[in-house]
RNA sequence: CGUGGGGUGGAGCAAUUGGUAGCUCGUCGGGCUCAUAACCCGAAGGUUGCAGGUUCAAGUCCUGUCCCCACCA
């Protein structure tokens, strides 16, 4: 195990064409910041990079929509997903965009470098090309009926139905999901990866982490790996994005495919925050310098581009190295999916909860523990209201809240708002906690990416505390010795001052309150120092005798009334009635067959061509004609019912498909001999088969 | 079909390499009154999906079986 003395953390660049929501934030995001507000207070050196991607079609396509420049749509969701990251308590120490100068510089060279080396392939191919929007067409823009299950909607990569893997050629009347139109093949010319020249680097690489990666990490990759890497285009034809920087003319129209183009910012983004900082080479003491450890925080669905695809970048540029070599991951802590209230997250169907939204209604604090505590780690969890409201009045307002409260309020009441007395180590160390152990144990959690330990090893003292508060009865104990009853407030108002140092990864705002009202002014994160550990603080006790607290107390955290979440409740019904009617509709446009039959079944029925030469209506009954059909010397009668879409006057001396075979039966006091083939078709419409062709009469249809 | 992840007291979760099945909430009973009707103590409640097997010992390993969920932007 290498020591390092640095530490790069990463996150994943959420997409700019929409929103970022609690699944993001639970899985990326808050783990993040949990971490790096975590190292930044034992004094480690850490920065963390993050940054919207904003490249790629589905932007061009939002922008189209909306009719404004791909441009404006980035804009709007950068400003968004970052301004909602902000009051979150998200501490980025950096959040770029690819759309800047930098990161086009650097994708280029990259791309430049793989190039001279020449890594890269070209080959050209037959892609679908929708001539109505101009556009080449990537799997998943295409639809079409699926060859296998026939189920008119299959996408290109996927049949949703079946659930076989496609690719688009394989597709039946195939449509662009843009347009409609029906695309037509164009050959196109693009540079290809080919991440099977770096298979066995890669396994070596994984290898060499099987132990300390997650096991649903090096599986995900490993599924990978055994299937074989192939070549990936890392162009496409599209106008918005980074260009390929090359002057050929087959380079004209092509830009640099998101996936190799986006896990680069995190290069370009820690470049531009290491020029903001003053010292423009900085970056490479993070990305270059192997005593800086690599952590890039994710959701599971990225995980191969992180295990596979920007190592084999990386391991491109550092062969035969020019220049410095770049360091590969230590660690990709992905997490499973959060899911909303037993359903997964849809940016599609709109089943979400959006961070912004979410935080003008609660505080982020709030949020931050919540989801703290279901972490998906190991697999996916669930975020609900009912959980998220017992979470935030049971554990931080009544067991957290509460404790703060009245330890502070007893002080100010009773002891002039002033520390009472002097907490020996001894007192301190009896309190049932045991501090060295709680401080290790807090290393691990955080350290191993247990986040949920974390921030329940942070209620356990709270916990603890309140035990030892109601215990010691000072009020009681103020009436018989001052003295004692001061000794155990000075204690609790040291256990508060413990809480503010364990929980402010989780709570960064509440523990920086909790330190303004036992009376400290500045703000916690200026108390770091480089080297030295905040946590240590927890060891002995802080606050000493005569220590002034300031003068009032407050509420950290408002009880969430049913009240204030049953409108969530009712956003949440209206939208699974609406995406519940919506799957309906599907599911009525779904073709379902019927059981398999055999051939010998089949061949039971007797179906043959017949001649109307009769018709006329049944008394009382509107549906139904009756008809005599001539089956070549044979005469039947069959009540259809059709009336109410064929007269009796147009149906004579038509042909028509009848079930000859089939049993009689009576309807209306008349013999039905069999019945005619019909097909319903849009608002309940029938049309009657009707066979063309010479000399058919009488003949058996099969 | 295939691959991966799961099934633990009413709910949500834990159980390092197999060794007394724990925690939070809820329920019931009690205590306390400093505090946000809060806090503290106690109790009830599980033959760990099902069936076999290995073992001195299985939630944990093996086999079979049933059910749930996810699956490439």
């Amino acid at each position: 195990m290498p020591q390092f003395s640095r530490t790069l953390v990463t996150t994943a660049l959420p997409y700019a064409n929409g929103p970022v929501h609690l699944g993001h934030l639970a899985g990326v995001y808050l783990p993040a910041d949990l971490y790096v507000r975590y190292k930044r207070l034992k004094g480690e050196d850490v920065i963390h990079i993050g940054g919207s991607d904003e490249h790629g079609v589905p932007i061009t396509i939002t922008a189209e929509k909306e009719g404004i420049s791909p441009q404006d749509v980035v804009d709007r969701y950068h400003r968004m997903n970052l301004d909602a990251f902000t009051k979150c308590g998200i501490s980025f120490d950096y959040y770029g965009r690819t759309t800047s100068a930098v990161h086009h510089q650097t994708a280029k060279d990259f791309f430049f470098e793989i190039e001279r080396k020449e890594i890269f392939q070209q080959k050209t191919e037959k892609l679908f090309f929708d001539a109505q929007t101009n556009r080449f067409l990537s799997d998943r823009y295409v639809t079409g009926i699926c060859p296998i299950c026939n189920n008119p909607e299959a996408n290109g990569d996927q049949c949703e139905q079946c659930g076989t893997h496609l690719s688009p050629l394989e597709l039946l009347n195939p449509k662009s999901k843009l347009s409609d139109a029906t695309p037509e093949l164009r050959e196109t010319m693009h540079w290809y990866f080919p991440l099977g020249r770096f298979q066995q680097q890669l396994e070596n690489y994984v290898n060499l982490h099987e132990d300390d990666w997650r096991s649903n990490v090096v599986n995900y990759t490993r599924t990978w790996l055994k299937q074989g890497l192939n070549d990936r285009a890392i162009t496409r034809d599209l106008n918005w994005g980074i260009t390929v920087p090359l002057d050929s003319d087959e380079a004209v129209g092509k830009v640099l495919y998101v996936w190799f183009d986006a896990v680069l910012g995190y290069i370009s983004f820690t470049k531009e925050w290491a020029t903001q900082q003053g010292e423009a080479d900085r970056w490479k003491s993070y990305w270059q310098d192997p005593a800086c450890r690599l952590v890039h925080f994710i959701g599971k669905d990225n995980v191969v581009f992180h295990t596979l695809m920007f190592p084999a970048i990386l391991m491109a540029w550092n062969e035969a190295p020019q220049a410095d070599c770049y360091n590969l991951a230590d660690n990709v802590p992905a997490s499973e999916f959060m899911n909303f209230e037993g359903r997964k997250f849809s940016k599609s169907r709109n089943y979400a909860v959006y961070l912004g939204e979410f935080l003008e209604k609660f505080p982020a604090d709030t949020l931050r523990y919540s989801i703290a505590m279901n972490y998906p780690e190991n697999k996916d969890t669930d975020f609900s209201w009912q959980d998220f409201q017992n979470r935030t009045n049971g554990e931080l307002a009544d067991t957290l809240g509460n404790f703060i409260k009245r330890s502070v309020d007893f002080t100010n009441t009773r002891f002039d708002g002033m520390v009472p007395a002097d907490v020996t180590t001894d007192e301190w160390n009896n309190l049932g906690i045991d501090w060295q152990e709680t401080l290790e144990q807090l290393d691990r959690a955080y350290e191993g990416f247990h986040f949920r330990d974390a921030a329940s090893l942070g209620m356990d003292i709270a916990r603890a505390a309140n035990r030892f508060l109601t215990v010691s009865e000072p009020w009681k104990l103020i009436k018989v010795d001052r003295e004692a009853a001061g000794r155990t407030i000075a204690l609790s108002l040291n256990l508060c001052h413990a809480l503010s140092i364990a929980l402010y990864p989780v709570l960064p705002e509440t523990c920086q309150r909790i330190h303004a009202m036992l009376g400290f002014d500045g703000r916690i994160e200026d108390l770091i120092v480089r080297g030295k550990s905040l946590f240590t603080e927890l060891l002995t006790p802080v606050l000493l005798q005569g220590h002034k607290l300031r003068e009032n107390s407050e509420i950290l955290f408002t009880k969430i009334e049913d009240s204030a979440i049953a409108p969530e409740f009712a956003k949440i019904n209206a939208l699974l009635a609406e995406a519940e009617k919506r799957e309906a509709a599907m599911v009525e446009n779904r073709i379902e067959f019927k059981p398999v039959i055999s051939f010998d079944d089949f061949q039971k029925i007797d179906l043959r061509v017949a001649t109307v030469i009769a018709a006329e209506p049944v008394k009382k009954a509107s549906k139904l004609l009756k008809l005599q059909l001539q089956i070549g010397s044979v005469t039947k009668q069959v009540l259809a019912g059709i009336a109410q879409h064929y007269s009796a006057e147009e149906m004579v001396g038509k042909n028509v498909v009848m079930v000859a075979n089939l049993a009689e039966r009576t309807m209306r006091n008349e013999v039905s001999q069999g019945m005619i083939l019909a097909v319903e078709g849009a608002d309940g419409k029938l049309f009657i088969i009707e066979p063309a062709g010479d000399e058919i009469n009488g003949k058996q249809i099969q």
